[in-house]
DNA sequence: AATATTTGACCGAC
DNA sequence: GTCGGTCAAATATT
């Protein structure tokens, strides 16, 4: 058990399945360029997309494997910089991200990954409320803050129920300008491609209309990084994308998880999305989102899975079973 | 009727 | 004790 040889055919494994999900996702980008790929081809690629993530967040890699191995990245995602930043309350933490805006931000610990996106809403096309985005969010909660002026909401996915989905997003509205909606997210999406196969081609469609609509009214105004600043290309988050982040690049076995952001990849140069993305990973959001007594029955990706800790793979894996990729 | 939101209560962390 | 996060009953909406 954990042998050099063991550990050379997962990285072996690693690589040919991060290569698959990055040609898969520059094939969705090609096929995003139009509405209507997204209801026949972009479909199937999200299909193969959500096999690679499987399989990858099953090996505990879904972005990029700091442990040595290169792997490849598309020209058209970005992975947020590595930027790194010591531990710091939240309040501290959202001064420096004013500070600095556009910066993006991250943190290390141990298990699950939480990051937070500062969006502007246009206050033609945005409308009143948060943003939208693609996935359908059911709000359970919210909160008076402390020394903020707006209260803080707090929304769980609408498939928590019927699919065990533990993704949730907390939504603040800034302090400064009300038109920049802080929102932070904890847990992984693993309902949206199992209710997509299910949904008829008018949802596609819709959800194809509210990508644009999104795109329209998350601008934020963009402005250049120094390039010391600017380890990665400006950030554009696709739509089931994983990530996997440390803090830093020497610690190689500390891979922390993945994230399906819920929004556009988009490879053109239009604005930004998002000014700025702070990634954290909460230690207590492991048990926190497990004590759900709601089990996860549909789906091998969650929390669960990308808090393994790599030591902890198993080279036995039946990797050859015919329902391993499917 | 089913689903979503509101909101005070509750709980754990500090 | 305070605070942030979640629960769940009541209420609203579809």
């Amino acid at each position: 058990m954990g042998s050099e040889k063991d550990c050379d055919q997962s990285n072996n494994l690693m690589i040919e399945l991060t290569q698959g999900r990055e040609l898969a996702k520059q094939l969705r980008d090609h096929l995003n360029h139009t509405c209507s790929s997204l209801q026949s081809g972009g479909f199937l690629v999200e299909r193969i997309l959500s096999s690679y993530e499987k399989a990858l967040s099953m090996l505990n890699f879904t972005g990029v494997y700091l442990g040595g191995i290169q792997c490849t990245i598309s020209s058209s995602e970005s992975i947020p910089s590595l930027a790194n930043s010591s531990p710091r309350s939240e309040d501290s933490e959202r001064n420096s991200i004013r500070d600095q805006p556009h910066k993006i931000v991250l943190k290390k610990r141990k298990a699950a990954l939480r990051w937070t996106e500062q969006v502007r809403v246009d206050p033609e096309t945005g409308g009143e409320g948060p943003p939208d985005d693609c996935y359908s969010w059911r709000k359970y909660g919210q909160k008076d803050i402390l020394g903020a002026k707006f209260p803080r909401c707090y929304y769980r996915c609408t498939h928590r129920n019927s699919q065990g989905c533990l993704a949730i997003k907390q939504v603040q509205k800034s302090d400064e300008d009300p038109l920049v909606y802080e929102i932070t997210y904890r847990g992984r999406h693993t309902c949206m491609l199992a209710s997509n196969a299910m949904q008829p081609s008018e949802k596609r469609q819709k959800l194809c209309t509210l990508q644009q609509e999104v795109k329209q009214s998350l601008k934020v105004k963009s402005e250049e990084l120094d390039d010391k600043e600017q380890i990665f290309p400006p950030f554009t988050l696709p739509q089931t994308e994983s990530y996997i982040f440390s803090d830093s690049l020497t610690e190689s076995s500390d891979l922390i998880g993945s994230f399906s952001p819920p929004f556009i990849s988009s490879s053109t140069s239009e604005s930004n999305l998002f000014s700025l993305i702070d990634f954290q990973s909460l230690e207590s959001d492991h048990t926190e989102i497990l004590s759900n007594p709601t089990s996860v029955t549909n789906s091998p990706i969650g929390d669960v899975d990308f808090s393994l800790d790599p030591i902890e793979f198993d080279p036995n894996f039946p990797f050859d079973s015919p329902d391993f990729f499917v």
